[in-house]
Parts: structure tokens; sequence; C-alpha cells
DNA sequence: TTGCCACTGTTATACTATAACGTCAAGGTC
DNA sequence: GACCTTGACGTTATAGTATAACAGTGGCAA
């Protein structure tokens, strides 16, 4: 399994095309070693989650599809969703009904989830311990472990500084290049 | 923080009109304790809730508080259940969007649920050890951890037996006396 | 008694997700 | 080339989940 560890940059500042245009590539290669179809709605639904380390909601995503003109009713978004889900290039965060790329596409990983509160920012931690802690735990009362959903809300690195507040620089707001969240 | 180990009853034969009837004056005495009120709705909602190890959704629950004779409209559902959940005597089941007593009111803890794809049946696991991992690789990430989500689907000890298909005693089925899943 | 507050109930609406069907293009088979 | 199968896309329609906002009520304290 794999750790993200120091590698994850959703929470450091850091050249976030080049960051994605790796993430990009690697899912190519990844589909097509897999004998799947990267389609352009895929491809499109992909970019889109990739745009920023936030969780999107499948009608946000699909609003953008349509601005790139694609169909306009929600299974063509979760149609792709779901597809990107499969391949293991997104996910899907169940506390927000939201989706976000995979940072680590083709590594084998049981991600753990890292939500900001305050900015919104997605990262995956490394969940190989948790999920062993999970299993563990699960053994003890006779349960077997298939699929686990680990998330976690709290405050990311930027927005825990105490002169950080929801008014500066990494609130949630869209625009500026302030930090990373 | 509280770990559940063998007095969890949930995936065992147990006495349930005691297993509930415990839960619900653990409650009781936790809502007086607390200066909140245990009123009419918000008691039969956590009776609802506390007749099986399964989640219920909100619109289930509705349906057995208007049968009872309560409010019809979604947020008279919502509102107890809302209740309840910050009075730690139910919990949101994120990946069924349904809600659970839960089963250790009073007791801190850091709830991992199992829940079965099978029987669908609910239980709490021993959390510590799945929180402290998690608090430590959110922390070499430079987040902290406020609140956070476990939960795993699998198999109950009674479904993982390979004699016991969906079609058997232990099927998801309401009726019947058999296994307690 | 008056004012406040928490609670319940309502209407209305927003948000999230999926079932089911038609069309079309790619690729293989004969 | 004609045919067939398959997978992907787009559509309509509907199901399922959740919340905002306001009104009525009753208890309780000043």
């Amino acid at each position: 399994m794999h750790d993200a560890g120091p590698n994850d940059l959703a929470f450091a500042p850091h050249d976030h095309s080049r960051c994605s245009g790796d993430v990009m590539a690697l899912a190519e290669a990844q589909v097509a070693a897999k004998g799947q179809r990267m389609t352009p709605v895929r491809r499109r639904t992909l970019e889109i989650l990739l745009e920023s380390h936030h969780a999107l909601g499948a009608y946000d995503v699909l609003d953008r599809l349509v601005a790139s003109g694609f169909g306009k009713q929600p299974p063509v978004a979760y149609r792709a969703l779901e597809f990107l889900e499969e391949q293991g290039l997104a996910h899907r965060i169940r506390r927000l009904n939201a989706y976000a790329a995979c940072m680590h596409p083709g590594q084998a990983h049981a991600p753990a989830f890292l939500i900001c509160r305050i900015c919104h920012s997605i990262a995956e931690a490394p969940g190989l311990a948790v999920t062993e802690a999970l299993r563990a735990s699960a053994a003890s009362m006779g349960f077997t472990v298939e699929r686990a959903t680990v998330e976690a809300l709290g405050l990311c690195p930027a927005c825990a500084r105490p002169a950080c507040t929801p008014s500066d620089a990494c609130a949630p707001s869209e625009g500026g290049g302030g930090p990373p969240c």
C-alpha cells in the first residue's frame, strides 16, 4: 500500500499545473494499460477534478461539463465519476457528498481523507496503519472488512495557524494566489 | 475512550428487549443530566432506532413517527435525529445515508462502524486504535483531526459462514427469529 | 401577566442520485 | 460489405435525501 507522506502537496504551495499534469498522464497510461477507454467526457471530468485540491459535487462537475459542450443531464456526470472511481482515479468523499481526484493513481492505497473545515481542501493521508487498525478491531468482533471509508474533518496546516481566520487569504475563496487551501 | 469488545452484541444472539431497554434508560439519564429534554418525539425516535441493529433512513424513521401520531414532514425526523446525534445517542452512517442508535451512550468513544453488506447489521467496533492511527497519520501532514468518520463494509460473523447465503435465515429479511442479523 | 425560549409542525424547495430507454460509432465476424 | 455485438453517450423521468423559513404552542422566569 501507498503512504502519501511528504509527497502529498495538497496542503503545501506547489506548481499545481505540474502536479495535476503528472496525475493526468499517469491516469491516461493506467486506463490504457487496463484496456479501458479514456473518452472525452471522462478525461474532461478528471481534468475538472484536478483543477484544485477540493472536492466537487456531482452537479458542480456537471455544470462544468456542460460548459465544455457535453450533455447536461445528471447521468453524464455520475457515469464519468463512477468510471473514474472504478479505475481508482477519483474518490468519493462521503461526508461531503462530493468527489475528488486521486492524487496517487496506480498506487494501491487505502485512502484516509483529510478535509479542512475552513478552506475545504482535501488531502489523502497515509491510510495503511489506519486500515490495519480497523481490520484488527473488526476481527475482534468476527467481522471481515472488505472496504473502508476513513474521513477526518479538521484543520489543515495553513488554517490551523492562529492568524489565519476565515477572512484571511486561506479562506475558501476561489480566487487569489494565496495559500494552497 | 470505550472499546466495545465482547460486550457488543449486534452480531450475537441476545435478549434484544433488554439490550435496547438498557440503552434507553442510560439515554434518559444522560439527557436529564445534561439539562436537555427528552421529549416524546425524541424518545420515540430513539426507540425506533433501537428496535434493531440496523441503520434506518430518515424517511423510514419519519414513517414510523407518523404511525405514532407525530408530524409527517421531514424536519420532524431530521430534528429528532440531529438532537440524538448531538447528545451522542445516535450515529449517522454516511455510507448508507442512515442513522443508528448508539449502543454505548455516555461512554466517550470514537466509533468505527461495521456494516454487513449481506444482512445490513450495524455494530460499533472499538475505534480507539483506529482513531489514534488516523490522528498520527494526519499529524504527519500537519493536519489536526477534529472529527472522524470510520466505516467498514464487509461481512458479519453469521453472513461470513459459507453456508449462509442471502437466501438463508440471516438474509436481510425483517421477520423470523434467526441469527441477529 | 408579560415576554422569552425551546419545541413542534407546516410549506416549500434544494440537493443528490439512479432507472430506463434511444442512438450512435467502433470493431469483429461472416 | 453486411451484419452483429458492445460500450458509451444523451435523454426523460423519477426517486431519495436534506434544509430553509415561518407559525403556533406551552412552559417558565421576571
